[in-house]
DNA sequence: ATTGAAAATCGCCGTTT
DNA sequence: AAACGGCGATTTTCAAT
């Protein structure tokens, strides 16, 4: 599929703000309600536009500490990624589960109450985890999103 | 503010997506519409829920590459967290960028065509930044998004 | 239970490619 | 002629009270 200029801008604006209705966004990019419409429904019918989530607030959720952990593997055969993966997924603090190529096998992003509560999950959950090898922590101090290329 | 289950299911089921109605997602968890839109409100009052993305699919859009950067820091001084953290969010490319602590100072998110516009990407912006010391690079194969504590 | 707004269409006609 | 947009209108749905 082809993305236009007029695409784009629907893009970017619907990144910066995905509430916003397409009469409003429409008439800031000079296009009628449907026209705008029309369009976003093209993207989100080709793909482009995959979902829409709610951002949760961990902080106002309690959850004060978030620990970025690059994972490597022990042993590598396709079973142990498989073994590794279910176990993963059924830590509830795991946010983000990612498999890489690298210095790493996976990445995992982790959020815990404090630090204490954050010792607790590496040392009972992930340090058990099946076939874990190295892990190298990075807790986060801050973070800022950018609209990407598009 | 204190969280009830029936808080977390709405929560979950808001991660999971954002667009469906107040109704349709209190149908599923026995609450009417005007109770659960209720919820909702002061779920957003109280700013647990923080805001509302639009997931775009970067493979639609022509981004094939996904690659992790830890960025090491060659000078750190609060000025060279103020010039890299300025000439980083300059290179459209880069999604996000983690101001980290541990092994690394940073961690980027970056996004390309492909391996060969990657390349380009890491020699001509990244390795041209502000006070870059060692560059560490893991290249995402798969990533699983979890709902995470609540 | 109600209302007012917005999403989600449709048809038609003009323009551009 | 195919694709796209504007305009006007309608129906349906949903947020908000």
């Amino acid at each position: 599929m082809m993305l236009d200029d007029t695409d784009r801008a629907i893009l970017a604006a619907l990144s910066r703000d995905a509430t916003q209705t397409a009469a409003a966004l429409g008439g800031r990019i000079g296009l009628s309600q449907p026209a705008t419409w029309r369009r976003i429904k093209r993207l989100r019918d080709d793909g482009v536009l995959a979902g829409q989530r709610v951002s949760l607030n961990a902080q106002a959720l309690g959850f004060g500490v978030t620990v970025f952990l690059g994972v490597k593997l022990a042993t590598k055969g396709r079973v142990s990624l498989d073994d590794f993966e279910r176990a993963v997924t059924a830590i509830p603090e795991v946010q983000l589960v990612e498999h890489v190529l690298g210095l790493y096998d996976y990445r995992l992003r982790v959020v815990a109450r404090d630090l204490a509560d954050f010792e607790r999950v590496l040392r009972r959950r992930v340090m058990t985890l099946p076939g874990v090898g190295d892990v190298e922590a990075n807790v986060l101090l801050s973070e800022e999103r950018r609209p990407g290329p598009i």
